[in-house]
DNA sequence: AGTGGTTGTGTAATCGATTCCACGAGCCCA
DNA sequence: TGGGCTCGTGGAATCGATTACACAACCACT
């Protein structure tokens, strides 16, 4: 592959000139300037990346290391990022923790030898020394969805708890008085926090959250499934379940089936995150939304900021509520008197 | 951050020695090989994978370009890519085409500026030039899923015709007669191929497809929507709707569904690529299975047998019918005598 | 004692770019 | 005419690693 060199040679110029036509720099003659052109096109010349990054210290790639690249919020998420990454002049480099922190470990530091410019991270647990140990040194980062409490690192994430009551609201509404929920691992903050405002939400309508009604899941679907079949074996086993997220109700959706029950007479069911699918299921699958493009795209927006020296910042965009059947009462064929702002989606 | 001569000076040795410890060159006392590892453990030095890259000319990173990331069998295939790479020692950079060729090439340019190891490319049309002059050039390349012909370049994928022909019988022996296909983009190997086999294995059974019945999709779901409603307007519309990948098999239930009609009483459908969702629509859909994550490990393999200087070898592996309740028979509870190879899932 | 071989180490070239610095040419103005 | 500009250019240092080569020290044989 040909190098600067062998295009200064065939230009009758010396590399110098040649970087500087290559990178635009005012000083080159016209002449110069279309002879190193014409060299470039005859060799089919491309810069080699490498070289270009060890000398300029820059490598215009972003790391982003999601917790589970085949549930499809996160492949939202990804496609997001790359999208405004790239329209900023960035690519990305895409590491998938599996939910597993060793892993997660394995592609931070796999990221940080190839000396990307920043790192986007939706932690799996409460956070390797590696992580803590690059944050505080400096390295610019941006946590998304999911963050690490004790870092003076941005944050850009949706606050779902607005939209947890007006779902708990809606259940309330509909009779359900049992209700439970599949958590996702405490040591993430989304696993804890969607139980906290669950807990809160059901507060209010006096209804209190037994431990018995709390099931620990991984975010991943077969945690979903184990989970549901200890609630259906209860002696009182709950009216409704909501997971929080949406491979955890696949499972869930799966242990209902499993049993010969159906939702939601056997069991109601609601999910954090909302995807295409959930249009599709039988039935259809009310869930909580977040705006993950919009998401993506802040995300990436606040770590080139940081990367590029202007101070960035944490965003909290709110989360929805769409109302589908899954729990009971079949979506209205026409808009309701209801004064509540509770969306229905069109399924 | 730490360098190389950082290390020397700590340990009070020369560079040289600090890189033979590092690459456990063999020729190094005892007594250098412990300084050296104490001073690397006290500065926290990693090598600089970008100065390594430049002087080996390897990078040890493999390029993986799919046609759509938000598709489940893509990010099914990236996955198992990524963990079969992780393995070999390579790390893997995703860029997603979202099936439009001027993004392919994009991602295919910065990839080569990168000077990656190899490049594994699901092409979504018949090659740029950029594409073409890569290969030809001799850059490590393994087709996977699609390829384009007249190249010299190994092809991983599976073969789906057997299994369209048991799909093609169950319909026929479902009683339907009027079957119609939303194909891909004729650009792409299996756009077209998943064509013929449908057309040949209606030949088998006295039928045509007729080219009212034969809708022009881009493997994305709002196409399948579009041409189902095609076929819907038809004076005489087809009984089944056999979609080309899973995107365009959920379009088509969107329209089915918007039309107020119910699959497979107002409409039958059967797709290509199984994913999880496809036992929890309403109702279940028959699909054709590939083996994804095997392809995903082939493709690795035989990227890194040609990286490393063996001879890689095409790989093709059978797909397979996995029958649901989306063409009109409801599964059967117990095991039919059926003396074909037919596969029911447990759904 | 001299020869040859092994072992451990350092010096310096190298990869392909960017960029500081020096220098010559041309121009303007005093 | 000469001093100070600007402009265009090339030489060479540099980024952080790897590795060919030279060499010193040591050992074992003849």
């Amino acid at each position: 592959m040909a190098s600067i060199k062998d295009v200064a040679a065939a230009a009758g110029v010396s590399v110098a000139t040649v970087s500087r036509v290559l990178n635009e720099h005012p000083s080159v003659s016209a002449d110069a300037r279309t002879r190193v052109l014409a060299a470039v096109a005859a060799l089919g010349y491309r810069p080699n990346a490498v070289a270009r990054s060890l000398r300029t210290d820059q490598t215009h790639t972003l790391g982003l290391v999601i917790s589970d690249v085949l549930n499809p919020y996160f492949t939202e998420l990804a496609r997001s990022v790359e999208e405004e990454a790239r329209a900023l002049g960035y690519s990305v480099i895409i590491g998938n923790a599996d939910e597993r922190p060793e892993l997660q470990d394995h592609h931070v530091r796999n990221l940080l030898d190839r000396r990307i410019d920043g790192l986007l991270v939706s932690p799996t647990d409460g956070g390797s020394p590696l992580m803590l140990d690059a944050a505080r040194a400096g390295t610019p980062m941006v946590f998304v969805d999911r963050w690490i409490p004790g870092l003076d690192v941005p944050v850009v994430r949706a606050d779902g708890r607005a939209a947890v009551r007006e779902l708990v609201a809606h259940l309330y509404r509909l009779g359900h008085r049992r209700l439970a929920i599949i958590a996702g691992p405490a040591a993430t903050t989304t696993g804890s926090e969607r139980v906290e405002a669950f807990r809160a939400a059901l507060a209010e309508h006096g209804l209190a959250l037994p431990d018995a009604y709390t099931g620990h899941g991984d975010f991943q679907a077969e945690s979903g499934r184990r989970v549901t079949e200890g609630f259906l074996d209860l002696p009182e086993p709950p009216e409704v379940v909501f997971a929080a997220d949406n491979l955890m109700a696949l499972g869930a959706l799966d242990a209902v089936r499993a049993r010969g029950l159906r939702v939601p007479d056997g069991l109601a069911l609601a999910a954090f995150d909302d995807i295409p699918w959930f249009v599709h299921t039988d039935p259809p699958v009310t869930a909580i939304a977040q705006p993950t493009g919009e998401l993506g795209r802040a995300a990436v927006r606040a770590l080139v900021d940081r990367i590029e020296g202007r101070t960035p910042r944490s965003v909290t965009l709110p989360a929805r509520l769409v109302v589908r059947r899954s729990c009971g009462e079949p979506a209205a064929p026409f808009p309701t008197q209801s004064p509540s702002p509770v969306q229905r989606s069109t399924s």
